[in-house]
DNA sequence: GGATAACCGAGACGGTACGTCCGGTCTTACC
DNA sequence: GGTAAGACCGGACGTACCGTCTCGGTTATCC
C-alpha cells in the first residue's frame, strides 16, 4: 500500500500525510470549502505550511487526495459495476448505494467542495479526470456496453449522453439541494432514464 | 425601466450601478470568477468599494446582477417557451438556442461562474432560485405540462425527472468542458431524453 | 503638532500610530532588534500589518521614528549646544547628558538597534542622516566653529575629524560595551581630544 | 596548517570547510549580509545545512572564520605592529595599509557584515573580541606602550581611549561611508590625535 | 433657496490568508 | 561518524482582499 507511492517521494512523512488528509476533511465539514483555508489545515494537522505546499498545488488537491484516501480505505474496491443480467436491477442498485453515499456527510462536504472547484481549476479537474473520473467512468461504459450487447440498451446509443441520463439527475439533485435524494429518487430516475418520457406505446 | 426599482433606491446612482455591473462583466472574463474581487471591481468601475457593498452582498450577487441586466438589454424577453405543437421540435429549438448562449464568450464566464458559487452560498442560491431559475423552470414546467395534455409525454412523469433529463447533459458537459457544445448535440439528447435508453420496440 | 505631518496623511490614525510606536520601543527592549518582528509590533500595538507598511518600509524605520518621537516628548527641544564661552567645560556637560542618555534602557536598546541596522540599509541610512544626524551633527559643527573663532580650537582643525574624536569614543564603548560609561569617562575623552596623545610640552 | 585544529574534528571535511568559507565570502559580496542565508551557503558550496550547523553557530560564525581564513592565507602575518622610533609614522603606515584593506571588496563586506552583527550577538562578539580583535588590540598597546617608554605619548594616557582617538575616525568614516577613504585622511587622523584639536601653542 | 440627509469617491483600518523563505532539527543512505 | 540531501515544524515575510469605517464633496429632496 505504501510501497504504491513512487521513488522520489520515498523520504516523505506517512504520518504528516494523513495527519493533513484527516485535517482537511474535519475541517470541511466543520468550516466548508470556502472557508478553509491551507493554514487552518496545517495547524489543525499540526504540520508546517511547506509540507502541504510542497506536495500539493492547493487546497482542492488535498481534499481530493483526502477522498481517494477514504476510498482506499474501504477496501475490496468494486473494481466492476454490478452485472445480473437486468441492467435497470442493476443501475438502481448502483445509484441506491451512491444516494446513501452523497447522504453519509463524512462525503458529502469534501465532495460537494469539488464539484465546485474543478470547472474553476483545469489542474484539479485533470487530476480529478485522471485519478476519480475517468476510471468509474470506464467502469459505467463497461457496464452500458455490455448491455449493449443482449438487446437491453440501444445499440446506437451516444454512452456519454447516457451516462449524463442516468446519474445526471442524482447529481444535480444532489449538488442544488433541490430536493431529497431517497431511493425511489434512485428507481424513478433510472427508469425515466431507460424508457423515456414519451408516454410508452400500449401502455393503458 | 429606471421605475421599476423601487422608491428607497431613488437616489442610487445608476451610472455607478451600470459601470460597477460592466466591471464585473469585464473583469470576470479576463481573469476569472476566483482572482475576481470587489476591489478590483471598484478600481475598474472607478467607484467606491462601500457603493458596492451598499447594494450587494458579495461579488457573486453582483455577477447575477449583472447577468440579469445582460438578458433585460436584449429584450422581447421570451416570456414563455415556443409551442408548435410539437414537443421534441421545440425542445430542440430551445435546446439549439442555450447552445448558441453558452458558446456565448460574454455569457459563459459568468454563468459559469455563478454555477460553482450558488452550491457555496445558500443566499446567492436563494436570490438565483428567485430570480432567475425558478421564473425559467416555470416556463419549462408549462410548456410540459403541455405536451402531458396532448399525449407527447408521459402523464406520469415527474417534471423535475424530465427537466433534467433534458436540460441536464447539456449543461453538464458545457461545466465540465467534457465535449463540443453541438446543435447535433442538442438534437440528440432532446431524443434520447423522449425516447429512453433502451432499444425502440418495432426498430429493425 | 499633529499639524505638522502633511496634508497626504491628512487621514491617517494618531491612534494607531501611537500604539505602533509604542509597541516597537516595549518589544524591542523586551526581545531584542534582531527578533523584533513587523508581526508582531503590529500584534502588539492591536493593528493590522498593512497599516505598518503602508507608513514606514521596514521595522527600522518604524523604530527610527519611535525615536525620534520620544524626543519630541521631552520638549524645550536644545536647538543649539551650551555655549558658556569654554568649549571643555560645555563639551563635558553634553557629553555626560549623553552618557546619562545611553544608560537609559528606554532608549539604549533601540538606539543600539539602530547604530547596527543603519550600516546594512541605505534607504534608512538617509533618513537618519536627514532627520536626526544631519541636524545634530549640524549643532555640533556650529559649536565647534564658535570655539575655533575664539581661539580655543585649531582653526585648521577637520570639523568631522573632530566631531568623530571627541564623540567617537563615547560611542564606541557604549556600542562594543567594552567599558562603564561614567561622567568620568566622557572627562577624559574631552580632555584628551583637545590636548591630542602627545605628552604636554611644560608639564612636569 | 589541517594539524592545528584539535582532533576532535579529526574527521572534519576540509573540503567541505573551504567550500563553505569562500560560498559565504562569495555570498555576502553578491546579496549582502541580511540577505545570507545558511541555506544559501550550503547549496552555493554543495554541502549539506547540517554541515553547516555542526561547526558554526550562525551565519555570523561562519562570516569570522572566513575573514581569518582570509588573514592566514596571506601569510607573513604581522605579529607585530612597526616601530620605527617614531610613532607618528608608524601610525599613518598601519592606518594606510588598514585605508588600503578597507577599500578592497573582498574584505569591505564580510567586515561591515560582523561589525554589525557583533553588537547584536555576544556569543560572536566574545569570539570576534578573542580571535580577532584582543589580539590586534594588544598589539595597538604594546606599540602605544613603546611610544611612552620613550616620550612619544603622554604617560598617563588611558591606552583604550589612546586607540579609539586613533583608529576610531576611520572606523566611523568607513561604516557609515560619510567620506572617502584616502591615505590623506588617514595622516590628518592621526596628526590630529596626537596633537589634539586645541591650537597649538607658538604657532603663528 | 437653504438645510439636511443619503449617496458618492476615496482610501485607512483591523483582520485573515496567501504562497514563500529560512531557521534549526531530524532522518536516510552513502562512504 | 561525518557527509549530501532534503523533509519536517515553525515563524515571519510582504501582499492581496475582506468588510467596516470615516472623510469631504456632491446631489436632490423637503421645508
Amino acid at each position: 500500500m505504501t510501497a504504491r507511492r513512487p521513488a522520489s517521494e520515498a523520504r516523505r512523512s506517512e504520518t504528516s500525510r494523513r495527519a493533513i488528509l484527516d485535517a482537511a476533511l474535519d475541517l470541511v465539514s466543520e468550516v466548508g470549502y470556502t472557508k478553509l483555508s491551507v493554514e487552518g489545515i496545517a495547524a489543525r494537522a499540526g504540520v508546517g505550511k511547506q509540507t502541504i505546499y510542497r506536495w500539493w498545488p492547493s487546497k482542492g488537491a488535498v481534499l481530493l487526495d483526502a477522498l481517494l484516501a477514504l476510498n482506499e480505505n474501504q477496501d475490496g474496491e468494486v473494481a466492476v459495476l454490478p452485472d445480473s443480467g437486468d441492467l435497470a436491477t442493476d443501475l438502481k442498485l448502483v445509484l441506491r448505494a451512491t444516494v446513501e453515499e452523497l447522504n453519509d456527510s463524512r462525503i458529502d462536504e469534501p465532495m460537494r467542495a469539488l464539484s465546485t472547484e474543478i470547472p474553476r481549476d483545469p489542474d484539479l479537474a485533470a487530476t480529478y479526470e485522471e485519478r476519480l473520473n475517468g476510471p468509474i467512468q470506464e467502469l459505467k461504459k463497461q457496464r452500458l456496453r455490455a448491455a449493449q450487447r443482449i438487446g437491453q440498451l440501444a445499440e446506437d446509443a451516444d454512452l456519454d449522453v447516457a451516462i449524463e441520463m442516468i446519474w445526471g439527475p442524482l447529481r444535480s439533485r444532489w449538488l442544488h439541494r433541490s430536493g431529497p435524494l431517497t431511493p425511489e429518487y434512485a428507481d424513478t430516475v433510472v427508469e425515466t432514464a431507460l424508457n423515456g418520457l414519451r408516454p410508452r406505446r400500449g401502455e393503458g
